[in-house]
RNA sequence: GGUCCGGUAGUUCAGUUGGUUAGAAUGCCAGCCUGUCACGCUGGAGGUCGUCGGUUCGAGCCCGAUCCGGAUCGCCA
């Protein structure tokens, strides 16, 4: 008892080479397949499997232990490697397999409640609650060994940059802009509390000032707001900042690094410089600001065809001040029934759009408002829109940000829909130029669209005070298919700067000290110019391992309640540590 | 917080206008089987149809409430 065997080799490393070699192999049972006087055992560790034989030719107390095996049992197998009598050509090491000689049964298993294979339909929260054997599936402990692999790629690649890894606080100030922050409670300082940081944001701006120069961080950020398949409330960042730079600087600084990241871990060649597109042109064209340049069907501004064009719906809306967008679907007259179209229609609902016109180009043209317009009325849109024949136009009339949102929506959904999307085309974009403020439509306040260390563009800088709304800001977005893998912003060094954007924001100084009165105390002391940016290094992943869903690139996710499945956390807690902390829970 | 979809065997699902003992596949257990690899063959066990209430002679199915899960919008500087 408790013997280990000393592992010689890992079951997916096996190849025709070791044919001959007397091999130890610990793992799990993934399959035993009994035939009467001959088992066969497929053994599994986190490399593959291999197919291990019990045969005639054994002692029959071994050849009954073997018989004994079950899925999920933990194993150790000597034995020797041989030739295959028939191959399988699905497995990595199906030309060869393992003749057992010794076996050991470090564990029993209950039967196991998902199935420990790649294609189990099985649903998610399951997964999640046995998340220790979702694990063991071979495409998960790729995951893993993929992202172990970027963040590998990410710190060889900025160390040999002269970046510096600093680990910043995890108990911190809370703030009190931006998203909801989860708090501590501190029990030496009773009713006071910390956050979690949403980012390093400001503490790598202090560094900047502590002439660190260079820095990055592979650092968990937490936000307590409502989850997605593409967010989680902890989730991890690449964050990095640079000193005495500009946007060219980190432009050419993040491009190597993601081509070094195509090549290393994807074996693709990408070329750098990447695009550019200003966020006013994004929105324009693709009605998003993060496009996916992968496809067409690029959006289109109608207003001047319908000015006068008594259809009351789309004169009431421009009269309003809204804006009339469409665009045309290749070919979509065909696949778009009637049904479908209705489909659409609700989807866009959601987006708060009310309706939908949708127009089939032809020698005879069909619409969903015939009666309210001529054919060479409608002959007009179409060829606005380059549309031919069997092209399917659709178009929204709205306020211009529900057009953008509806549009953007519907090319995305059916260029998928109509399988346009390749998987094996990767589309990095700069998106640049964002407005510095977004006006909060609930206070009429402006608030900083990114945060409000971003700094203004400086041909923008005369209408700070007289049009905040017109002013665009040094920060940029890289987007890769439609994906925002990361943001970031030269930020404000000077002083007087920094004050005149509080100004704007409608802080007072009080506000501001309580806020971060840290920061502008320490900028009174010499800040370098700098910038940087965050990687979300859980979408990166996804994306580059081609899932759908950042829960497949963490090792333990939350589910849509915020729940560990695994543990059951949150749970409440106990009175004694609740009154040393000196919290009531108030119960509903 | 809003909208939509779902909850039936360990798992994935089917279940007709409400009608006898709720099915299939897979997994599990037992027996047979020496070249399987989704092994095969034979047999078997396995269900509070999410929960509570209502309608009905009778509810997995209809109605109401509630819980849970998922998608999505809001939200995510």
């Amino acid at each position: 008892m408790g013997e280990v065997f000393r592992r010689t080799h890992m079951c997916g490393k096996l190849t025709a080479g070791d044919i001959g070699a007397k091999v130890v192999l610990n793992g799990w049972v993934a399959k035993r397949r009994n035939l009467g006087g001959l088992i066969f055992c497929d053994i599994r560790d986190k490399t593959g499997i291999v197919q291990v034989i019990f045969g005639d030719k054994i002692p029959e107390e071994l050849f009954a232990r073997a018989d004994g095996l079950r899925s999920e049992y933990v194993v150790g197998i000597k034995g020797v490697v041989k030739e295959r009598q028939s191959v399988n050509p699905d497995i990595p090491t199906g030309d060869i397999e393992v003749f057992a000689d010794d076996l050991v049964i470090y564990a029993k298993a209950e039967t196991p409640p998902i199935y420990v294979k790649d294609d189990d339909k099985v649903d998610d929260n399951l997964r999640l609650k046995y998340r220790y054997l979702d694990l063991r599936k071979q495409k998960m402990q790729e995951n893993l060994t993929f992202r172990h692999r970027i963040t590998k790629i990410c710190r060889d690649y900025f160390d040999e940059a002269g970046f510096t890894e600093v680990e910043t606080p995890m108990l911190i100030k809370p703030t009190p802009e931006g998203a909801r922050d989860y708090l501590v409670p501190s029990r030496i300082q009773k009713g006071k509390f910390y956050a979690l940081p949403q980012s390093p944001q400001i503490y790598k701006q202090l560094l900047m000032v502590g002439g660190t120069d260079r820095y990055m961080q592979i650092v968990k950020c937490f936000r307590d707001e409502d989850l997605r398949a593409d967010r989680q409330p902890e989730f991890t960042q690449i964050d990095l900042e640079m000193s005495f730079v500009d946007e060219e600087d980190i432009y050419a600084m993040q491009e190597g690094f993601l081509k070094r990241v195509m090549k290393e871990a994807k074996g693709i060649h990408v070329k750098t410089p990447f695009p550019r597109m200003t966020y006013e042109e994004a929105m324009e064209r693709y009605g998003s600001d993060k496009p996916d340049t992968r496809f067409g069907f690029e959006l289109k501004k109608l207003n001047h065809l319908f000015e006068d064009c008594g259809f009351k719906v789309f004169t009431d809306n421009l009269e309003a001040g809204g804006d009339i967008r469409g665009i045309c679907i290749d070919g979509g007259s065909e696949v778009f029934t009637r049904k479908k179209i209705d489909k659409l229609t609700e989807a866009i609902r959601s987006y708060g759009a009310k309706g939908m016109v949708w127009i089939k180009a032809g020698a005879e043209i069909t619409s969903s408002v015939n009666k309210f317009f001529s054919q060479e009325q409608l002959q007009e849109v179409v060829d606005e829109l380059g549309g031919k024949e069997g092209d399917l136009i659709l178009i929204v009339s709205d306020r211009r940000r529900v057009t953008y949102d509806a549009l953007g929506f519907l090319r995305n959904h059916i260029a998928k829909e109509l399988g346009l999307v390749s998987e094996e085309e990767y589309h990095f974009l700069w998106v640049v130029d964002f407005p510095l403020f977004e006006m909060d439509e609930e206070t009429g306040q402006y608030t900083a669209m990114h945060h409000p260390f971003t700094s203004p563009k400086e041909s923008d800088l005369d209408s700070l005070e007289s049009n905040p709304g017109a002013v665009r800001a040094r920060a940029y977005d890289i987007i890769l298919n439609g994906v925002e893998l990361g943001g970031g912003s030269i930020r404000i060094h000077e002083r007087d700067l920094q004050e005149r954007m509080f100004a704007v924001l409608g802080l007072s100084k009080e506000e501001v000290d309580a806020k971060f009165g840290f920061l502008v105390e320490a900028f009174k002391y010499g800040a370098p110019p700098h910038g940087g940016l965050a990687y979300g290094l859980d979408r990166l992943v996804m994306i580059l391992s081609g899932q759908s869903s950042i829960r497949e690139v963490i090792a333990f996710p939350k589910n849509q309640a915020a729940q560990c499945m695994v543990s059951g956390a949150p749970s409440v807690s106990d009175a004694a540590s609740l009154d040393e902390l000196g919290i009531t829970v108030i119960k509903e």
